[in-house]
DNA sequence: ATTGGCACTCGAGATAACAGAGTGCTAACA
DNA sequence: TGTTAGCACTCTGTTATCTCGAGTGCCAAT
């Protein structure tokens, strides 16, 4: 019906009004952007409807209105067209992604700053390091007197490195043997089985010298749990200060970024591949004013990590769901290319 | 005299409370704090001429005497006794630091979080690449089909890989050649000498295999101006926010924190190896209402890197150069250890 | 040099008045 | 039935005025 039609016209209206002033809206602009059809008073009408319907808000009567967290949702979900990338922004987005360095760790880090400067938030992301990843190889090679470098690669193509001490004199014939003795212990193990009492009982195997290679087997647990525990990166939080509306919980916000475990358990509590959440739909309160869209990638069959956007409610967001999107599809299939190897 | 030495106590008294509390200081409390030896009226005339000599400050008329950065600079060389740490504190302090694992990144890494934690305050480390170090080695090994991993060490200990995906299949008998060639051509090299200038004119000595190697070069380039470029790392910066003095500020603080080149600068302009900058001694304006305290630590002789503290004017002073001192002398050990080798 | 006393200043908080923006409602209209 | 003009009403932000209290500055006495 033609009135529907065109409360959804206002909402819209309001909504893209408020996003770009950050101001409440009133009866008379909002007649005015839609070139005096109707007049104010109708617009008020349909105002106060809206109003009932829970999609407005006022911060006081004689305010304006402003979009309520279901009026953004409503706008996201049914109204609002969106942006879609141009052919030059593509090869803009493309460039980038360094194709030659396929570290899915630096790649994410790069997705997270790229994608923090595109949008003027803060971005996050996370990998999770699947049961299926394995020890693709252990390398140990000398650098110095008493200090080696141990170098650990998964299948899923994250390389880490860690120097180490230790009490003898490192000669090539103690590294090779070191070498070969970890490669036919690990290599194959899935990354997360690998713990400290794995690792205890292996070194029980070595006999005699297991006293003289302990820390470096510590070294190794150390390397697979930082494989395992996934990464977490974020980028551009200061970004956030920018925002009047985010400012009174900016210390608890930039605290809740900073912080790899709750930021993980905000990413695994959606429910969806790519989910949007606006406002008091977050469960945490640092975030009741924010609006957090977060999209997880996958490698093959697996989702492991996700990359999000944290912002003010009042966002763009015909803008940004397409950013995200590309930078899902593009990670997913770079990553994919990793692993296949 | 006996007048000046009150008034010296008068001084410390007032910026020892205005630290606590943050409120301006009237006579009638110091007085008090005094136990009430002389008058507030005596107080209230020492004040007037600690406030003549632009040691205090007034935020108007009718309020009490806040320290004016010339108080604090007073104060700081002058009146106050420093907190010796104790046995405890310095054990404590120690067991923050992983000796097995002498990466200079990472130790500096880990002092920066630390002393953030300890002091409340932002915390920044540094590293200078001088000169004399020099590629010590480079490992290159296979990590797939067509994907190498690079490996470049350097004589201060600083160790770097980089993913590499290659145009050729990689065997071993390739991987060994161009694993000596680098060796043969890089170690011994300062790393700060190593361009792309100087990549290319060794790319031709390998006649027509260059094209092949070319990406390969190109990383080494990358690994060795990411080592020449020294590292920048920042910790605690939320920390930040929670000082009101500080909020108007907050956004531009931060992102200088965040901006490696701003900071270096910073570092670079401290006259001495470790430096106390007081409110607007600071040249840039948006450490005009902040302290930072500056320590540059050495092996051998060269200045390698700084570590420091960024707060509040307000701020424990008497507690926190003993940190700072005690992480720049555990540095300058740590690393020197690592140099040797 | 120190002190008690006192006038003075300034900000914080309370109160009132007013202008302006925007709504809500009603009665008239198409 | 949907739309409109008109108008009373409500609420905020601003400005002005007042008072209270903290704290100073200065002076005369010790």
């Amino acid at each position: 019906m033609q009135t529907d039609n065109r409360k959804m016209k206002v909402l819209a209206t309001i909504i893209e009004t408020y996003i770009s002033t950050g101001e409440p809206v009133g009866s008379k602009s909002v007649a005015n952007m839609l070139d005096n059809e109707v007049s104010s008073a109708t617009i008020r009408n349909d105002m106060a409807g809206l109003f009932e319907m829970g999609l407005l808000e006022q911060p006081h009567t004689s305010a304006g209105r402003m979009p309520s967290h279901l009026g953004y949702r409503m706008y996201v979900d049914d109204l609002m067209t969106l942006h879609n990338l141009s052919q030059e922004d593509e090869s803009t987005l493309d460039a980038m992604f360094n194709v030659r360095n396929p570290d899915p760790d630096k790649l994410l880090e790069d997705a997270a700053i790229a994608l923090s400067k595109l949008t003027g938030c803060a971005t996050v992301s996370s990998t999770i390091t699947p049961r299926s990843v394995k020890v693709k190889k252990v390398e140990i090679i000398s650098a110095g007197m008493t200090t080696v470098v141990m170098i650990l690669m998964a299948s899923n193509g994250v390389i880490k490195n860690k120097v180490c001490r230790v009490d003898f004199v490192v000669t090539n014939q103690i590294l090779e043997f070191f070498k070969t003795f970890c490669n036919s212990i690990l290599v194959g193990q899935s990354i997360q089985d690998i713990s400290a009492n794995f690792l205890n009982s292996v070194a029980i195997s070595l006999g005699e010298y297991s006293r003289v290679f302990t820390p470096l087997l510590e070294n190794i647990n150390e390397l697979c749990s930082e494989i395992a525990g996934g990464q977490y990166y974020a980028a551009g939080q200061n970004n956030l200060l920018a925002y009047d509306e985010l400012s009174p919980m900016a210390y608890e916000l930039l605290n809740l970024l900073s912080n790899k475990k709750d930021m993980q358990s905000v990413i695994d509590t959606c429910p969806h591949d790519t989910a949007l959440t606006i406002g008091k739909e977050n469960s945490r309160m640092e975030l009741a004013t924010a609006s957090v869209f977060i999209t997880k990638y996958n490698i093959g069959d697996h989702t492991t990590g996700a990359l999000g956007i944290i912002g003010p409610m009042r966002i763009d967001y015909a803008k940004i769901i397409p950013y995200l999107d590309y930078f899902q599809a593009k990670l997913s299939k770079l990553l994919s290319d990793v692993y296949e190897d």
